[in-house]
DNA sequence: CGGCTCTTTGACCTTGCTCAATTCGCGTGG
DNA sequence: CCACGCGAATTGAGCAAGGTCAAAGAGCCG
């Protein structure tokens, strides 16, 4: 199975074969995640920053009242808590939402990479920015889209970003996400993201049973949910 | 006048002399850009990034129909669209709420520094990283707060953030932005947006006229927006 | 005094929420 | 093989938050 931090950063820029080895090297260190525990808890100061390297991982936070809301959904290839090296205290939970393999990569590593491989300095770099891009896309859906629409640009990017580190098959891919979980995301309650998702089968443009998600219709979807991938950087350029 | 950006980044690191007078001289290019105007427009490959140095700003995108969703504000010190060193394409435009001034950086210039000064490469790693961690309160202020919470939210972290350049007084501020631009940023209607702020106004919690803000009950207003400033990253440390 | 933009209001409609009850899927033990 | 238990999905009914449309005020500048 190839590197899929690597096939991450192979998308967006050339990576030069020393590189290549420093980030084979960053997913030595890794540990087993059970599905529906925290990976990183709120409030901690980690001295390592996780790479995901199997599996799917959500960032929340609660508010005192119990509600809770994901601001981001992490598949294999991100770097779940990179932002922390940088932020020092956790503002936020990272769960498990399957099993998951996350390689442990401290921060005093990092930190020299900073002072030696400015190119790779700069990728890491990039990485963060691109959930900054992602998080500006969730708020234009949960503001200013319906959620059916909200849903549909949710299952638009899941599928485009998983299919860069090669995890769909076709148009199905695995999503290891119940509905309570999807309605933490979005923003909405469990019971309308219930409706929300009939309406979406209804229209033919999805399948989803279990953790098997389909898409049926992929320009349906893309234009209900008013989807434009730019956001995702997926060309290759120097950066 | 000192300058902002320098007074965002020491207070949350100590800066060195050299590190001060690089910053320093990263203001010498300005431009100035009337109020409603673009500053940076979504689709172009911009070759600086703009730091700006006074008035506000927003990010925003305008979906097909016409809907507008503002992504984020931005007041005096900070770096509008630094995250464009690495994305290449805008995927957003950026307003100038107010008038402004804004300092051109060259993308040249910033990527030498990646090379030859690695703490301020952090420090504006840091920047970018701060954006992301405001887009996620943003997200779960969205989806999980009431109009009301929602609003408040916003206007305890303006007065945040405005008070660590010095922009406030006692806990007044000013805030160029009309009610049909926050209701962009809230990802609300005008109307609604407005029988809002009279909510606040009548419970005693703020004063807002033309683009004076007053914080009349400041923990009242936190109480209800369930701000919690751990987010902003308010402490100096080695980064 | 006009004209323009922004704010405010009223009436009515739609979307999404809450609460509470079923139903379904599936693994476990008898 | 079947009953049981459990979490997740689904349904229904009633309600509340927020949207839309259209019109009326306010403030401000020339």
């Amino acid at each position: 199975m190839s590197n899929p931090f690597l096939l991450n950063l192979q998308r967006r820029d050339v990576i030069t074969a020393p590189e290549r080895a420093i980030i084979d090297d960053m997913t030595q260190r890794s540990r087993r995640v059970e599905a529906k525990r925290d990976i990183v808890e709120e409030g901690t100061m980690p001295t390592d920053s996780c790479l995901l390297l199997e599996g799917m991982a959500a960032r929340y936070s609660v508010l005192d009242d119990g509600r809770r809301q994901i601001t981001a959904v992490h598949v294999a290839g991100d770097f779940v808590d990179l932002h922390n090296l940088l932020l020092a205290r956790m503002d936020h939970s990272v769960l498990a939402l399957g099993d998951c393999t996350v390689a442990m990569v401290s921060h005093d590593f990092l930190r020299s990479l900073t002072t030696t491989h400015p190119h790779l300095t700069r990728l890491l770099w990039f990485c963060t920015v691109l959930d900054a891009a992602i998080h500006r896309q969730w708020l234009i859906a949960s503001g200013r889209l319906s959620s059916v629409g909200q849903v549909a640009h949710f299952l638009c990017e899941m599928f485009t970003r998983l299919s860069v580190v090669e995890l769909t098959e076709g148009f199905s891919f695995r999503l290891p996400l119940n509905q309570s979980e999807l309605s933490d995301a979005m923003g909405l309650s469990v019971v309308h993201v219930n409706r929300t998702l009939q309406e979406l089968r209804k229209r033919g443009l999805i399948r989803w049973h279990g953790d098997q998600v389909e898409i049926l219709d992929w320009p349906g979807l893309v234009a209900l949910a008013h989807f434009d991938p730019t956001y995702l950087n997926l060309e290759s350029r120097p950066r």
